[in-house]
DNA sequence: CTTGACTCTGGAGTAAGCTCCAGAGTCTAT
DNA sequence: ATAGACTCTGGAGCTTACTCCAGAGTCAAG
């Protein structure tokens, strides 16, 4: 039921090279496979999920060491280190959302000042403030 | 009325070190700016808000291209491009936004998972399906 | 005018996270 | 049993975003 797949079956699935998920596997993110008599890697279902986990943290801001933490298998002392490690970086995520909701703010403050420009004025005297900073002279 | 500031009050200021001021203003993120008669650095506070712009958009996870991209100082033609880069930035940011509450789920849920065991069966048979291997059923 | 903190430039070095390569072995379909 | 697609390892190289350094010049205070 666990079909056996290759790594570049993995890569194809997941949306990450072969050489991604070698350097994964060097860094201890993915456990060292299964390998065939041949020595080739097998995966499993769950190593895509993992791979997929991985790649959206990763999205997000996460280092590949972050990300190691958060994927610890749980040895006995492990666990209270990754629930703590899940509680820091929930508020780190509730801090970042926050900050992106106001980044959110400032360009689209800028935006509409852009198309009121372009509306009122055309193209050539639009976007003069861009965030913040007046028009910037002095390189060609 | 518009101190000039050198660039170590500038670093401290903006809490960006002296050699990635240089560094931004080698890439164009700053204006070349104005410099004494003997060669130093002097900068204004509008320059102290483009960096903590830029800080804040970097930790956000935009690289120092895209943000050079949304500093574009307006001249004709650029405004357009300028207005298109804020639409597809806002588009992006609006997508990350989700993203990361689609995380942050998966991350509570582990959480509390974790917790729950902590509670039931202590230390030793905690936390067994590590992050999202099984729980991450985001895409595809 | 000297001192000491600060700044200049150019270039080298670092860390993370890949990416590419050669040369050799594996697997599968015909 | 052989072609062709795939995979292996180890190591070199790349990009981004710094960081550090040497050797020399600047500037304000005393």
């Amino acid at each position: 039921m666990d079909t056996e797949l290759r790594i570049g079956e993995v890569a194809k699935r997941s949306g990450v090279s072969i050489d991604s998920l070698r350097y994964y596997e060097k860094l201890r993110l993915l456990p060292g496979s299964q390998r065939s008599a041949g020595g080739f890697r097998l995966f499993t279902h769950e190593h895509i999920e993992r791979v997929r986990f991985i790649k959206q943290a990763q999205e997000l801001g996460f280092s590949l060491e972050e990300i190691k933490g958060l994927l610890a298998t749980g040895g006995a002392d492990e666990c209270r280190k990754v629930r703590d490690l899940l509680r820091l970086k929930l508020s780190e995520l509730d801090e970042r959302l926050k900050a992106m909701k106001g980044f959110r703010r400032v360009l689209a403050k800028q935006l509409s000042g852009c198309e009121k420009d372009l509306d009122q004025h055309g193209e050539s005297a639009c976007c003069p403030v861009v965030v913040g900073v007046k028009a910037t002279r002095s390189q060609e």
